[in-house]
DNA sequence: TTGTAGGCGTTATCAG
DNA sequence: CTGATAACGCCTACAA
């Protein structure tokens, strides 16, 4: 068998054995534990011999031990119905996430879930530190919350859930159409909306019923209804309309290429930048949209779990739902 | 203190207890070992109080035991000098590769470097099953190599790289550009080209070189040359171009509205969708583009690994470089 | 200031 | 067919 990997992995008892100490002592230095007290000649020599023997930590030993990973998770659903501009949205929200973490020390873990029985199993089984949850389904979700430990902090986005056991970060809707028709000149014109199919069904039903439209000025987009955009959009012509999110503001902004119709875009991810010029937006009011918010409330859950809690008042006297507005 | 989480985890222990069996015995019955055999009857009843107890297993301490993860990831370069279309180029690496991944039967671990001084260090920290790099900085990627544990399987997109033991995934950009003349009616036609900047140097070269421009014709897309792109538009008009991937081509669609030019997207990525209608494109032979190629190949070194195979010729017979070509 | 030893939950090797 | 038991690498309370 031939050597292929050069210097095989040194652990913390090689170190303690060169440097002539305990692996204790090795683990006190390297972590920088404060209540030890450690001579500077032994913490400079184990710090030495930790860098010569090219020492790499085993983050999986330390979550064993320690009963928590460093490990964040992006959980959202798949569905044979998520058409390209979706999946784009997952990996926006993939990409934002990573940044955030990569700031808070954290890994990221990206999942995709069967929308009709997803599983939080994984949380458990990877010791997750914490979780961001997109468009869950109310009535699975309920199911599953039984299972599920708590004391991992949570936070939706996309969704409208009942349980005031979980963080949800929302856009607010109302707020929002309103600023529109204000914008686009009173309610007498004629409007519409696109907007992109969610697991979540109080998720839609709220929309819709903050745009006051009627359902047959409403397009809900999925991979099934796709191809009827173009000829409702035709419909559509000389209206003012919405389109949900970036992504699918995209999409209807292709598809509508020729028709004479003013679009306006709710920009709920942080990136208004995709859209073509001519493109009116409505923006969140803090950069990097509904995901910052989310992260930013986990993180701060987090936090707090490594405080002196007993446990955690989850979003119970400060409201669960976590508005954002546009402007 | 509050009894928050209902049932508190249990462990193969709990199911060895329950069931007055042995830890080992559970583990073979869970694991469905075949070099074991059991009585049904045994199967069942810890079978059944797995269920009874909501067995979770810790793909942590399987992680520690096993020395392996079940875990892959993708790791890319993060820059200042990245822009918004290269953003969503990660982020749908990251979708993609969850996708992917999921079929596999794989967790994927999307992880931002610092291009200057990126580190690997996560593979051995968590014991990744498979690598998939990105854009990796030539000489950076040397220095690194060294301390790098080989015998885990890594495939390099956007890379040129000289270091025959890892494969790499790459356009071919010449077969391309031809393909491109060819059917934009002959090579005598004003052209120029927009990409993406690269951090591997060679990458940028290559594909310079391949097509045969002169760099009065050729736009490197950055964040800082982004504002410089609609005034390079401007000087083009009348010419046909090139924009590599689907989202530079999105930028260039959005900045030439109204330009008289011609526009051609090499769909890298496996989603020219999002293009706006009229821009015309080449696009990979396989859908999915690079990272359906790339996942593959991880796949089934990752494969190759478990089985007798001492040590992993990795890509030397069959040449190290995979180039995919667009029609 | 440093060491000892038990534990985290699984896997895998031997014995029965 | 099943059961002990030693790894896996790290953390940490308790000794010394």
């Amino acid at each position: 068998m031939i050597e292929v990997s050069g210097l095989k992995k040194a652990t913390m008892k090689d170190i303690a054995r060169e440097a002539k100490v305990s692996v204790a002592t090795v683990s006190y230095i390297l972590n920088n534990v404060n209540n030890q007290v450690i001579k500077d000649e032994t913490r400079c020599r184990v710090l030495e011999t930790a860098k010569r023997l090219n020492y790499i930590p085993s983050l999986t030993a330390r979550s064993l031990a320690k009963g928590n990973s460093g490990m964040v998770a992006l959980l959202f659903n798949r569905s044979e119905r998520d058409g390209l501009w979706r999946k784009m949205y997952y990996g926006m929200l993939a990409e934002r996430a990573e940044t955030l973490c990569k700031q808070a020390g954290l890994h990221l873990l990206v999942l995709g879930m069967d929308s009709e029985r997803p599983t939080f199993d994984i949380v458990r089984q990877r010791e997750v530190d914490g979780v961001l949850l997109v468009d869950v389904k109310r009535e699975k979700f309920r199911d599953i919350s039984v299972h599920f430990s708590i004391g991992v902090p949570i936070v939706l986005i996309d969704s409208y859930i009942d349980d005031p056991l979980f963080k949800k970060v929302v856009i607010d809707y109302r707020q929002a159409f309103a600023l529109w028709m204000e914008r686009s000149g009173g309610s007498g014109k004629q409007c519409f909306l696109v907007l992109d199919e969610f697991s979540n069904e109080s998720m839609m039903t709220e929309i819709i019923n903050a745009s006051q439209l009627d359902s047959a000025s409403v397009f809900v987009l999925s991979a099934d209804s796709a191809s009827g955009l173009p000829e409702f959009l035709l419909r559509q012509q000389g209206k003012s309309g919405v389109a949900l999110n970036e992504f699918v503001g995209l999409f209807v902004a292709n598809a509508s290429q020729g028709l004479k119709l003013e679009l306006t875009v709710f920009c709920t991810i942080g990136c208004p930048e995709i859209l073509p010029p001519g493109v009116r937006t409505l923006r969140t009011e803090e950069d990097g949209g509904q995901l910052d918010v989310a992260f930013r409330i986990m993180r701060s859950m987090v936090e707090s779990k490594h405080k002196d809690v007993d446990y955690l008042a989850v979003g119970t006297e400060s409201g669960s739902y976590v508005p954002i507005s546009l402007k």
